[in-house]
This record gives structure tokens, C-alpha cells and sequence, in this order.
DNA sequence: CTACCCTCCGTACCGTGGTACGGAGTCAAG
DNA sequence: CTTGACTCCGTACCACGGTACGGAGGGTAG
């Protein structure tokens, strides 16, 4: 079993070894039960064989990365699965429209977080162990 | 009612309006239950004003505005307590501690984002309306 | 063939951060 | 003194994104 995953790293004599769930999830840095929720939420699809043990293959683990690249965008789980939709029509302008927006969110959310890490060196460099005087974290963040 | 809302608009002859939860909350741009969660989760504390109507000050609105700032940094309420906590003491060790860490965090967040937001671009590009041809979705975040 | 681990499936539960509801009490303006 | 808005308090519920559990069946190494 431990040598199976070796096959995988291993370039040479690519053995076609079985993409079962666990392995489309490790694939993409997730667990069985995360797979299966996605499945369950319609993002990825239930490969049909019915009765016996699932086969996936990289066109599932393809889709499976998208949606935790989306998600780190910031698109929730629901606007992922418009994205997926979307990838199999040709709705230029729906795309680039949620492209915008979560640009400009993503923009915002940038700008905030920018805004509060120059709060947080201030802090740090207030509160320098050397120093005296108070180490005033609730004015650390005026202005933010 | 709405006059009392006036009132603190006009700097003139600062009335002292008390300042109930709902002013206080819309101080800090939250709702009445937003605070009274708070107040459930210790981060502010409920003045003593047994049987009647509650009364903050100027403090509770300082307060209130670090913890959604402090939010806004990506503290959790836990840590936005302990952050409150410290503000009493003087453990300057614990203060910087808990900046670096949230720093470290901030950064990785504030690349992963900026990944996001060169991948969402050249999606947008390359689903511009004039062009042909594909518009593949889950290929724009490859290599996020 | 037989361990042994993995898969399947339904259903229940979790943490985080709130939001809603409803009845009784309070308070200020008219 | 009434009216209408606001407060208090407990309890319940919400969205989001999972995570856990457990029993029956599948697949494979030795």
C-alpha cells in the first residue's frame, strides 16, 4: 500500500494505478470526507459504478484543485460551482463579470489587510521588549 | 428619536446623549446583537445597571472598534479576547508574539491573494468579448 | 483463502460568527 | 398618561465549510 503511493512519485513505468477517492483527494491536498461533501454539493461528479468501488480519473483531479484554487480567491463554494458550470458553456460575459467582482473584492481585502499588518509592525515595534512604557495594543489599530 | 440621531451629528453643544447599545453598536458600524454577542463572549463587558437600561461610554465604543479592526487583521474572537486581556497587563512577550504570528499569517494570506488576483486578471483577458476560442476556466488558476 | 484496509452511504455533529424572535420592562416626547 | 420606540433576556436558529461515525461490502497482498 505504502508502495502504490511510491509508484505514483516514481516518473518511471507509469503503472496506471487505480485513482480511488483517497487518492483524488491527497492529489489535491484534501480528505476523503471533503471529496465526498463536494461531491454531494455537485462540484465534482460521482463517477458512475454503481455497487463496487469508485474510479477516478485526472480530469476529476483537475477539477478537484480548481476548486481549492477558487477557494483561496475567495470564491465561495457556490460561485465555484457557477465557474464550473460556466467552463463547459460560453458565457464570456458571466465570467468576466464574476472575474470583477471578485477582483475588486479581492482588491478591497488586499487593502485592508496591507492596512492592518502596518498596524501590527507598529505594534510589535511598540511593544519592543527593551522599551518602557505602556504597550498600547488598542491604539495599535486607529485608524484601520 | 431621530433628532437624538441629528444631535450627534451637529458638533454643536455636545448634548451627552446616553449612549445606549444601539448607538453604541452603530457606533462601530454593528447591530444590537452583534454587541450583546460580545458581551456573551466576554470581550465587552455589560455595565452594571441591574433592572433598568444600560449605559456605555466612550471606552466601550474604543473597544468595539478594536474588536471589529482587530477582526479585520484576521483575529478570531478568542484571540481578539486574549489581545483585550493583554491590554491590561504587561506582557510584552506575549504581545509580540501574538503580532509575529499574526503577521506571518497575514503575509502568506496577502501572496495567496495577490496569486489570486494575477490568475483572476488573466482570466479576465483572456475571455475578453471580442476574442475566439475558449475561455478555460480551470486552466486560468493553474500553478496557484 | 484469508487478513486487512479501503470504499460506500446515510446521518449526525462540529466551530465560527453571528442573526432572529418574542414577551416584558423602560423611557422620553407629546 | 398614553404611545411608541427602544432595551433586556433567554433561547433558537442560521450559513459556511467541513468532519466524524459506523456498519456492510469491495479489492488485494501474501
Amino acid at each position: 500500500m505504502k508502495d502504490r503511493i511510491r509508484n505514483e512519485a516514481a516518473g518511471e513505468a507509469p503503472k496506471k494505478v487505480p485513482l480511488t477517492i483517497a487518492r483524488l483527494g491527497a492529489a489535491a491536498g484534501v480528505g476523503v470526507e471533503t471529496v465526498r461533501y463536494y461531491q454531494r454539493r455537485g462540484l465534482l461528479d460521482v463517477p458512475a459504478n454503481a455497487g463496487g468501488v469508485r474510479r477516478y480519473d485526472e480530469e476529476d483531479v483537475r477539477r478537484l484543485r480548481f476548486i481549492r484554487r477558487a477557494q483561496a480567491a475567495g470564491f465561495t463554494l457556490e460561485g465555484i460551482g457557477e465557474l464550473l458550470a460556466l467552463d463547459r458553456t460560453d458565457d464570456r460575459a458571466r465570467v468576466r463579470e464574476l472575474a470583477s467582482e471578485r477582483l475588486s473584492a479581492l482588491d478591497a481585502r488586499i487593502a485592508e489587510l496591507e492596512a492592518s499588518r502596518t498596524a501590527l509592525e507598529r505594534l510589535r515595534a511598540i511593544c519592543a521588549s527593551g522599551r518602557k512604557g505602556p504597550c498600547p495594543i488598542l491604539e495599535a489599530f486607529d485608524g484601520l
